[in-house]
DNA sequence: GATGAATGAGAATTCATTCAT
DNA sequence: TATGAATGAATTCTCATTCAT
């Protein structure tokens, strides 16, 4: 400690000033990224776009992230972090296919109503192009369905079928169903959810036989 | 008139030499294009790099698009084009709901297969940003499938669901199913199809039930 | 008919089609210059600008002039040709310093009055940027003025003062008191030559002290 | 204050490091920029040859202009705002009509001999092209130069004639006396200056009896 | 760590001009 | 001669990134 204050602040506290302002600088970076992305879209936006939606410097961008690619993983990773662990709660707790696909679609949905911002950060679009960004945390996201559907497989609780044919879909239906919900009035997830599980709780037979 | 056949074609067809090369640059500007999109993905092409594979002069590119977005719309388009009609055509000779979802998912998949380049241009990605840009063709083409949708509900051909949803889980499932199919050592359209064509009409029937 | 397909229109009237044509070509390239640099300014205007203004080819306006620079150039030149022959006829058939001034000015505003097109492309612009081209012609407008003086101070109707100054007044002058005049909502360039002809007759005279 | 003063001007002057060389930079923006219209002309000049005439990079050019237009106004500008205060400061104090009009040509002669690279600037033309841009600035300035016309009419120092065409006769006389002027071996402000004086005080005279 | 100006590579785009038809 | 597409040099301008303060 005498070694560090050397002359500055005689109280160092652990979590000090510096390590809050930290947070809040990055947090304040992927705020704006959010709604910038949101806005114009993955591509139009720059990194000057970002910075000037917070009231940080341009330089100070760099000691956070390496670039817009950067923040946009990091907000997908974010999103994910969120949603998957919820997720794959569901799963673990289904002890039916039931409960396996509609509490994966339940989850989803809710979590898209409630975080609109980042649904649209990932999805929407200037000029109608749509991005999606696989990072890392979300083909684990992608990975860890497949790896829930082949346990319930072995567990007898699904039939056994393509599995990746399976996750696919599943993940196909969740964000396609998902815009059109968004998009709607006053986005329902719960009737979203309905279908979807329905659509493969019917579906999921079919394919067994097979 | 004797003396302008001559042996050539009866009938005029458009082919001035000056047509003959318009048509080719644009074609070869096209080609170019999605073999470019297809490996680096959207976002990180530059017009330059359409461009140089192509033997035509920077200039030119811009007396057939304005943009690098123009050319991919363009390809988007030209595909949506060749598939629609097929798609339609199932559609429209369905007897029953079998041959409906059957024919759909088919034709897709087949289509898929045989035209590797555009649908990689249209999904890959660089740096795994997956790009797609709805143009006017192709939600021409999600409307249509919506529309036949409806009709078969009135025709008794489907039971009376949501037909958005209905609309959004085919399109979802058929893109992300075929993503997976094209990424397996020999793609299997037909397995893809069965696949997909099971779980819907298993599927369709049980959110019927609500 | 089949005499007339062998070499070329077997009668070749002097002043023939193809003269007709060139003129009106070069005349409607001409006009529409006159009315571009007028709308865009001579900064602005690019050669396609003009084209697009004529019903003819990009490739014909090279068989007329050699840049945007040279129509310009002949605007003014033309310009020039149609007022330095009356400017000088004036100023010859001036008997007194009142003839000589006032017949220039007279001419000259009356000229601007009628040709504003011209006028407007010589001197107008967008962003406020004026331009001036010193053509052959027009220098050789403000020798002849020159000139005139001189002799004119050698005959006794002027008093011997700075020819070089004089001109270049009255050139002053005639610019820029035209511009104001035709700001007007009714351009008085009777008004305008008596303004700068009263000027000029008190003015030199006093100048002539020296 | 005896302990701010030490030696250094007692005033703080805006003198960070960051904020000498902002200055400094877009000091040799406007230097390079002056010398460069003065000898190719505003029109042909470019945005990449002001930066070449600079040791900066080309993307800092845009920190301080947005484009060559806004440099070549910032020059007239600036001229104008030089030159301005003593034009209207000579024409407050004159107590006459010769006061008036002899110390806004004397003032304006005389500077144009010292800051004959703007002049050029302003004035020089490639191809003979000659620009003149009504900056605000200058638009004021011929603005002031009128409202001090009515002004001295109405204290009864100049007759009440046309207020416009005096101020437009003055800046023509002004303008193209000048360019003569700097042609000429040795440019010799006074006599300019004298000639014009007399040529508007013998003028104005004769102007009023209308 | 924050700041924000400088940097300069490189992208998009224009446009005068040519030349085969 | 007229046409109008191809050409590609040249220009403008952006923007990620660095770095002195």
């Amino acid at each position: 400690m005498s070694v560090e204050t050397k002359g500055e602040s005689p109280i160092a506290a652990p979590c000090g000033k510096r390590e809050q302002t930290k947070l809040a600088n990055r947090t304040a970076i992927l705020e704006a990224a959010r709604s910038v992305f949101a806005e114009l879209g993955y591509g139009a936006t720059t990194v000057r776009d970002i910075i000037r939606a917070t009231d940080l410097a341009s330089g100070t961008f760099y000691n956070y992230f390496k670039s817009k690619e950067e923040v946009f993983q990091a907000i997908q990773d974010e999103t994910a972090l969120r949603v998957r662990p919820r997720l794959r709660a569901e799963r673990i707790r289904a002890r039916s296919i039931e409960d396996f696909i509609s509490g994966t679609f339940r989850t989803f949905f809710d979590y898209v109503a409630t975080d609109h911002d980042s649904f649209r950060a990932i999805r929407r679009n200037t000029d109608s192009i749509r991005v999606r960004m696989d990072t890392p945390e979300i083909i684990a996201g992608f990975d860890e369905l497949r790896e829930d559907i082949v346990k319930a497989m072995k567990a007898g609780l699904l039939p056994h079928i393509d599995a990746d044919f399976l996750m696919a879909s599943m993940v196909g239906v969740a964000f396609e169903v998902a815009e059109i919900m968004m998009k709607r009035e006053t986005p329902d997830p719960k009737a979203a959810a309905e279908f979807a599980t329905r659509l493969f709780l019917g579906g999921i037979g079919a394919v067994k036989k097979v």
